[in-house]
DNA sequence: ATTTCTAAAAATTTCAACTTTTTGTTTGGC
DNA sequence: GCCAAACAAAAAGTTGAAATTTTTAGAAAT
């Protein structure tokens, strides 16, 4: 009956990047243990587990909490993931086949249906779960053709870190605020299908920069 | 009589990036316990950590092992260093104040005393050691000044990964190695000093494109 | 001879008790 | 009344062994 360590570790890195572990909360083994009917060692292991994606901050002797978010942070964690995201879509855009464009394309016009949904209900809630999905797998899609797996495992730890840190920020989800990305998302799309490096490093800066 | 668990991390870093501990090999807990005197379970510990910079990799229910070094992993850090060492110090060339310049300046000077005697007495591994933790320091001192963390961290770990995958291969530690170095150090630092974005970012590659 | 299956061995992970360190509170001195 | 030392409570880290899983090796079958 004991629950899966790597249910664990997935269970307790949605409840970061959701806020649901709110950012600075220390996060004691003993504690979360209960939730999972396992020892607090196995808790611990998969804490140390999470840090290495940058969502949570070990000290020796001081245990865990959920990485901090302020100001600095969140311009810090913007700015590092246009950097990250512009160069490995630039070399997506070099390196990436038909192949790449087509995932891409697919990638969008999942993530774009989705986003026409929650501007015409309105109803955000609902639709939350896939589309954090779908704009993961989008943006990951992107840089998918860079040929560096250095550089995607950086992008990935960047993009969970981006969430934790905005999550909390957010409050901006009217239907105004998809309206927008959706005509991001989409110059996105063109300038990497056109394979326009220029235009495409704008159009990424240009959907994050409200995160600056 | 325990030695700290700090040390053993310590202690297996330095092995990991010397290739004491060749790129590959398995780690295993148990073999390693005996050697700090300590139980198994906290050279895991020690290990997951060592995970979080990417000197070692693990994979749940099949243990550690130290990174493996392949051709093509070799340049990929090479590439992703290049990329943020050249941004890291692109933008310490804008944020940086006359503190910087002064540390950047230090760390070269303690750098290129060291590269001078190497070269002079051509003893490379009396001074390896010395060299090694000045040549760190001064690549990042001279992305210091970048006003980011996360950057920082990044280089960090992508520093000691790539001394990690080069190690075994520099075998051309003559003398010509330190005259070239020397040079390239030297143009690094006047670029940066001079704040001549281009010309940092073409003396960084000039000192890294051996390893492409 | 190659593959598949099975049993033994080895390695990894989990556990709960124990030790050390940190943190917070109370008490006593100034 | 304020600071500091001592104490108590809580949290973190460590241990050795048990439980689980993977790997290895040998036997049987194709």
């Amino acid at each position: 009956m004991r629950t899966d360590t790597n249910e664990i570790y997935v269970d307790l890195q949605r409840k970061l990047v959701t806020a649901q572990l709110e950012p600075g909360t220390k996060l004691k083994p003993n504690d979360l243990q209960g939730e999972y009917g396992c020892s607090s060692n196995t808790v611990r292991d998969v804490l140390l587990r999470l840090s290495k994606v940058g969502l949570v901050e070990f000290e020796m002797q001081r245990g865990f909490r959920a990485k901090a978010s302020t100001p600095e942070m969140r311009r810090d964690v913007t700015k590092f993931r246009i950097l990250i995201e512009q160069e490995g879509a630039a070399l997506s855009m070099k390196n990436g086949g038909v192949q790449w464009e087509a995932k891409l394309s697919a990638a969008h016009h999942q993530l774009s249906h989705i986003e026409t949904q929650i501007e015409r209900t309105n109803d955000v809630l609902r639709y939350m779960d896939l589309w954090s999905d779908a704009e993961e797998n989008f943006h990951e899609t992107l840089i998918s053709g860079c040929e560096s797996p250095l550089l995607r495992e950086t992008y990935s730890n960047v993009y969970a870190q981006f969430r934790q840190q905005m999550i909390s920020q957010e409050r901006n989800f009217g239907s105004n605020y998809f309206r927008s990305i959706i005509i991001e998302h989409q110059a996105i799309l063109d300038a990497a299908l056109d394979r326009d490096v220029e235009a495409c490093r704008q159009s990424i800066y240009d959907h994050l920069k409200r995160n600056l």
